[in-house]
DNA sequence: CCTGTACATGCAAGCGACTTTCAGATAGCG
DNA sequence: CGCTATCTGAAAGTCGCTTGCATGTACAGG
């Protein structure tokens, strides 16, 4: 799957160490915002450190090959580019399950232009909306 | 100031607790979305446990007094609710900036609807900008 | 092919935000 | 005034993430 992760990294003028193909061909074939747990927890990436995750994923959303949102549980949830967009990385809306912990990339939203006080330089926005996905609400006990 | 914050307890029916009102009638008096820290380090504060102003904040937000916000550093913001409002608590956008970390309520910025996939239960949004406020902008070395 | 070095990795330790547990204190009721 | 549900404080634990440092390695240049 993904057999292009080890290109990408080479088009972005990274280095192609064994633990970043592995970590950007997996957030690649999960093709979902995953958070570093999740990633810890892959069978495929279970020689990759704790610490080396974190630094590749960081290095990764730097070169613009993944994006990142916050989660309100305080973890960040990492998925891959859609194809070649780099300008304006996770430029859309995501969804977050509070019961299963499931993100969602609601790719149809756009984030909507927003008045900031006078003076202020906007760097970026999250725009986060939460709740219980469709299988949590299926599966509901309550 | 803020001499009420006792009667904004009774009406939520929350125990009028020296921490309660101490802790209430600071997030008022401020004004401003603050964090545990910030509260941790106000003067008036000085004599509430950690974890109970963590508890006190939220009974306070589970009453609907103050809303709560996330950052993108992982830490929550409260504020204390517009007047009277109480069934759709923070329901604005919210600027972060990332120098100081001082966070503003966007009150003129509603919140977008927002379309999700099919079966979700859409329990609560954020939308946070963040940037650098006015202030940080002008007192930039870079 | 070999080598040097800038960069990546692994490990241990640390930090900040937040939660849990439990014993002791107290608000507010009757 | 006394009782009880509830709140509080202290200590310890969890979780996500970062830092410091010594070792290892990708890859450019010879």
């Amino acid at each position: 799957m993904t057999p292009d992760a080890s290109e990408k990294l080479r088009a972005a003028r990274l280095r192609r160490t064994p633990a970043r193909v592995a970590v950007l061909a997996r957030v690649e074939a999960l093709a979902r915002p995953v958070t570093h747990g999740d990633l810890r927890g892959e069978e495929a990436l279970a020689a990759v450190d704790d610490v080396t995750l974190y630094r590749t994923l960081a290095a990764l959303v730097e070169a613009g090959l993944v994006h990142r949102v916050h989660g309100i549980d305080g973890a960040w949830r990492y998925c891959a580019q859609p194809r070649g967009v780099t300008g304006c990385p996770g430029n859309h809306a995501h969804f977050l399950c509070t019961t299963c912990g499931g993100m969602t990339c609601l790719l149809a939203q756009a984030m909507p232009r927003v008045e900031v006080p006078t003076g202020s330089a906007v760097e970026g926005r999250h725009f986060l909306v939460y709740g219980r996905c469709g299988a949590c609400v299926t599966s509901a006990t309550t």
